[in-house]
DNA sequence: TATGAATGAGAATTCATTCAT
DNA sequence: TATGAATGAATTCTCATTCAT
């Protein structure tokens, strides 16, 4: 097995670049398609056409319609958390952490407004398994959330607070705004927000306003 | 009014009623079978059998399978918000109007699961149509919201504040602990977390703490 | 049965009449709904509707679809018959009987396309027991042909020819026409064919020309 | 040419002959079963039992029942005008063109009874789309007697005419004949019927009788 | 007689998945 | 690996007919 032949080898090599690049196009067409068309409308054709293959070639890479779309998420997801723990990891006080992340989260979504579909609203009713991934996304987010309130919590910065249900409803208050956007594309630059959803979900995390900055909109 | 026509009248009417009666227990079946099934695995065979009736009597009734949820989703959209409006006129101070329809929010829900589910869940992903009407619904709850932050903030009882977005964040951070509750059953009870909910939110919005109360539902 | 009291009987007499006049209001309800929709398509709330009454009363007058359409055709064959017969005995030669019922024909299917269609089109792949009565209308039409046909050959005024066969060619070229008519819209005026459609027939049966009349479109 | 892609392309081409070969399959099919049952009641069920394929099977090659009626009218079309163009092509002088003609519909109708029923009697009443390509069809077929009158026209045979008119009347005498031996069955050979019709027709177009051939029936 | 609610047997069509080439 | 023809179960919706009132 072990390279018989360089030639084999190399074209092994090759093949599985190639596989690889195949795989990531199918997993960009998908999420073209289900976004434009929603799970259960969208057709393994649908998606088999977009990624300029056959049907028996996505069939070949992912072993159904339900797992590709797992698939999708779970890409989508690692690269959203990823980026969001990046930023957490980035600011130094509790204040600015919870700034960078909101930024990181709504320029995230507002570049990828499929992406945030794909989360929001596909993937709720799509089927069972992949409703359970979802609640596991949306989990680790909200996770993620809760660590950085228990740390500020424990640095006296804030005070006592139930961090999960906080970090629920802070991830809430969030998603709700970038949901009334995907479905109604309201506010037009979602980005625009920002200020004032940074100033509620300060105060509701009791999160002293660090005073300069942003315009008041007194 | 009496003699002649009296009869064929009073025949009438009781068509009527009996239509109208049926129509009400098909709702009801469909309520079941969609909560059950989910609204794209749902069949209309399921409700026709659900309703002890045939699938041309469902139709009768409803000219399809979309119009028979977005009959269902009005009803219980009614409901909810005429409770939520009800509960809000019932309390005087905007904190008391806060905690008035929380509660009647969480007890809504944790009394009809079923009913939450196909809000939260089911109707996001159904069809362009329904999503459109779901938006419509949350927009009319935000609003109902939103109305009392505008009155509270004339009454000077809370500061400078942007009520839709507001608003929004508010019915979100609501909407997000709902719906973890709809897919994974935690918290096993939903009202339970009345008054950290109620903190947070009256943080949020500036809403002073009167102190004395809570986890006390007095 | 015999007026126990004349209100009764009288009564019965209004009844009566109504009951006929509701039956031809339905009759030409599913001359409009036949000819608009085709048979198949055509349904029996399509007829009631379109009869101002329920789909019961239809079906009080007429117990089925099948039925209803042979009434039709009936009442609308024996009215088409019956003109062209009257029209023959009232001509003397049988160049003058030619040219009249010639002139009946399309001067009745113009002024009733819809009846023309009918029969020319939607009968003809209804059911086996529709078509069966159609072949045996249009019989009954080249019947009345091919009597004059004997007659004109008995008469010498014609030479040998087969009298069925050339009833049928003759009918046959006539439907062609009013067929296309139907189908196409062309020609415009159906009627303005009739005198070059006249010699073509007298040719073709060996009718000597009047010499005389109409416009030759050398 | 030869190589690596022959293998590729020969197994594509046997596919691809394969998947010709099945459409015809179906097509032949569907000749029979719409022949058998008439479009309406005719089923996608029947068409794939009768090619002795999946539902899904046909639908792969036709888009839908109207469709594959369309195909196999387009088919059958073709066949006739074709043939029948032959063989005015073949014969030389316009009597001659009248007979050839005449002869190789009989013939074939005779021989394909099913195929005349299809566009006599159930084309006519199936849809919009497939009574206007039927009536494309009758215009094509009576595109080609007109032409030949016109040269005949031209060349002094015959005398002034209107040669569309003339055309469809032949078509409609013709018509008729096979569509009542459709029908009813009788008579019992159609081509029997040809000598006489021959003479009608050309009496009626103003051919000159051959006078030598056929048996009169006087 | 008239009404219209109810029935239920079908129909066309879709699409995830399989598999020979 | 890739292709695309083939499968067939499942689903929505239709409509002639019945019948209680």
């Amino acid at each position: 097995m072990s390279g018989s032949t360089s030639q084999g080898a190399a074209s092994s090599e090759t093949m599985q670049a190639r596989a690889r690049e195949r795989r990531e196009r199918i997993l960009d067409a998908a999420l073209e398609v289900f976004t434009r068309r929603g799970y259960r409308e969208a057709t393994m054709d649908d998606v088999a056409e977009a990624a300029a293959t056959s049907k028996g070639g996505v069939y070949f890479h992912f072993p159904g319609k339900e797992q590709l779309f797992l698939a999708l998420l779970e890409r989508s997801a690692d690269l959203l958390l990823q980026r969001t723990a990046e930023a957490l990891a980035r600011a130094s006080d509790p204040a600015a952490k919870l700034d960078t992340a909101l930024d990181v989260v709504l320029r995230l979504f507002t570049a990828h407004r499929a992406l945030a579909r794909l989360f929001l609203v596909e993937a709720l009713a799509a089927s069972p398994a992949i409703q359970g991934a979802l609640v596991d996304v949306r989990r680790r987010f909200a996770g993620l959330i809760a660590r950085e309130l228990i740390a500020a919590r424990e640095a006296g910065v804030i005070g006592p607070i139930d961090p999960d249900l906080a970090a629920t409803a802070c991830f809430g208050a969030l998603y709700e705004g970038v949901t009334q956007w995907v479905l109604t594309g309201q506010p037009a630059d979602l980005e625009q927000a920002a200020p004032e959803l940074r100033r509620l979900l300060r105060r509701m995390l009791g999160i002293p306003d660090s005073g300069k900055e942003d315009d008041a909109r007194s």
